[in-house]
RNA sequence: GGGCCGUUAGCUCAGCGGUAGAGCAGUUGGCUUUUAACCAAUUGGUCGAUGGUUCGAAUCCAUCACGGCCCA
């Protein structure tokens, strides 16, 4: 596209802006990279926002600032920085010097700190430096960018603009280092495993395929990193974490992203209550130093963190939220079936009883366990990783959590018989080839590592995404994703 | 994949068969310690796209695109 056409196609609004761009040109280079600010509006706000006028002025604090241009007040302006606000005022003489800035731009300005009338801070303009013109006008300061579409199509707009947006994101930052911090605390060592595997395993779910060219190798964007990560429990590595992405080829809804962010964790000489622990003190321990508290408010519900979390098995929560239902028929194979049918719920022939059994618990538990609750005893059938129950071989040492009806967490007893794993895997493998996609590969490195002999472990994965959702009241995952996958726009 | 809803100025939204509108932003002027600053004037549009119905379509119908919510 050459210049012309770029002008022409501009609205009015970026052409004026395009010409006191050209304007700049001429006197010099518009993009200077020479200022330097020594504050934060939020520093100066801090320090002497509580400061009267008469306590302000004796002691003249010079400030140099630099942000975007975000309003314009008579003789005032806004200027927003990473860390929050602050006024700046330009005298007659400055006004004519910088009445070519917009709202938008990225300026620097120097001088001394004073008080207005009104009680607030604001730089007087001594020196002043235009260090990056914004041709494209911003949203309206008032109702800001409310468009989803654009929103997420254009987050750095967002950002701009919306100072919620900048809020959650700073939340889900402080989440993560929050988390790491902890772990880091505690003796875990962070590990970075592969994004693309020979063989997606940890978890089941749909993968997405891709092609390595050099090795004409078909690789898989990894599910989990489960298995990398027990690897290296193995190589002794006795408490092992790693904060990534996910990637899982599936549906997109409020509460699914392709890719996503998880942590995992393994302590080796641990059990899944030990995880129960330390996962209730994490969360308690991260929602106070993120949030400042440990009630959530969500949605109009408030969830407790503060409280020890409730704990029930897999029957008992099914039995408590189905009244009419016994224990004796949830046992039994053809009474389960029998429910779940009455429940609408579709069923393969395949399924075994633990697996009906957790159907009808998707269907009428998972979604009503709003406070902090871990559910444990899942059925062998559906826990292929997972170590067998001592006491009830039919389940598990494993437990999942929730917290507003939503699973937020999954953690187990780690299975470290290389034999009982193998048989798992070959079961996998058979659902497999009978067709469920989602079901589990045959890893022959992985059940090497074992025959090498794992450590008693326990390990837990997280789901950060939807953590941060909580933790910032976002109805959407897409509200705590940076740049949520879209279709792409036509030309 | 199915159902419902949306797409109009840079942004936020009205208009729902008869000349395309408001607020903010922009421009010009005034004011000059403002707080969504204020006052006056003023610029700005393939009404998502393509077909159709109609004397006449932003408005009704169909298809498509993109998005949102709910369901699978």
């Amino acid at each position: 596209m050459t210049d012309d056409q770029q002008h022409h196609d501009d609205n009015k609004l970026i052409a004026e802006r395009r010409q006191k761009l050209d304007a700049l040109r001429e006197q010099g280079n518009p993009f200077p990279n020479d200022f330097r600010h020594d504050v934060l509006a939020a520093e100066l706000q801090q320090a002497h926002g509580e400061k009267t006028k008469e306590e302000l002025e004796p002691l003249a604090i010079r400030a140099k600032v630099a942000g975007r241009v975000m309003a314009r007040r008579g003789p005032f302006m806004v200027l927003q920085d990473q860390s929050g606000r602050i006024q700046i005022y330009a005298d007659k003489a400055i006004q004519q010097e910088i009445k070519h800035w917009d709202i938008g731009d990225i300026v620097g300005v120097e001088g001394v700190l004073h008080k207005s009338g009104k009680g607030d801070l604001y730089v007087m303009i001594e020196r002043q430096q235009l260090l990056t013109k914004s041709l494209r006008p911003l949203p309206e300061k008032w109702h800001g960018l409310t468009d989803t579409e654009q929103r997420y199509r254009q987050r750095y707009v967002d950002l701009i603009i919306n100072e919620e947006t900048r809020d959650t994101f700073r939340i889900r930052a402080a989440v993560i280092s929050g988390i790491r911090q902890y772990l880091v605390e505690r003796g875990f060592y962070e590990a970075e495993t592969p994004m693309l595997q020979v063989i997606p395993g940890g978890a089941t779910a749909r993968p997405f395929v891709t092609h390595h060219n050099a090795l004409d190798l078909q690789m898989y964007m990894r599910i989990a990193p489960e298995l990398y990560l027990k690897r290296l429990v193995v190589g002794g590595f006795d408490r092992v974490f790693e904060i990534n992405r996910n990637f899982r080829n599936e549906g997109v809804s409020t509460r699914h992203n392709p890719e996503f962010t998880m942590v995992e964790f393994y302590q080796a000489y641990s059990d899944y209550r030990d995880m129960m622990n330390l996962t209730e003190d994490m969360l308690r321990t991260v929602a106070a130093n993120v949030l400042g508290k440990t009630e959530v408010e969500y949605q109009g519900e408030s969830f407790d963190f503060g409280k020890p979390f409730a704990r029930m098995t897999v029957v008992e929560s099914i039995l408590h939220f189905n009244p009419g239902v016994t224990e004796q028929q949830l046992g039994d194979i053809v009474e389960a079936r029998e429910i779940a049918k009455g429940l609408g719920i579709p069923l393969k022939d395949s399924y075994g009883l633990g697996k009906v059994q957790i159907e009808i618990f998707e269907k009428t538990v998972e979604h009503q366990l709003k406070q902090p609750t871990f559910i444990t005893e899942y059925p062998t059938e559906v826990s292929p990783l997972a170590r067998r129950s001592d006491s009830n071989p039919f389940v598990t040492d494993r437990f999942e959590f929730f917290v507003g009806g939503r699973e937020i967490a999954n953690g187990f007893s780690e299975l470290n018989d290389a034999e009982d794993q193998a048989e798992r895997f070959h079961k996998q493998v058979a659902e497999k080839e009978a067709g469920d996609d989602e079901a589990m590969f045959f890893d022959e490195d992985y059940i090497a590592a074992l025959e090498y002999g794992m450590p008693p472990a326990a390990g837990e994965g997280i789901g950060i995404d939807r953590l941060v959702m909580l933790f910032t009241d976002s109805p959407s995952i897409r509200d705590v994703i940076l740049f949520p996958h879209m279709r792409p726009l036509h030309k």
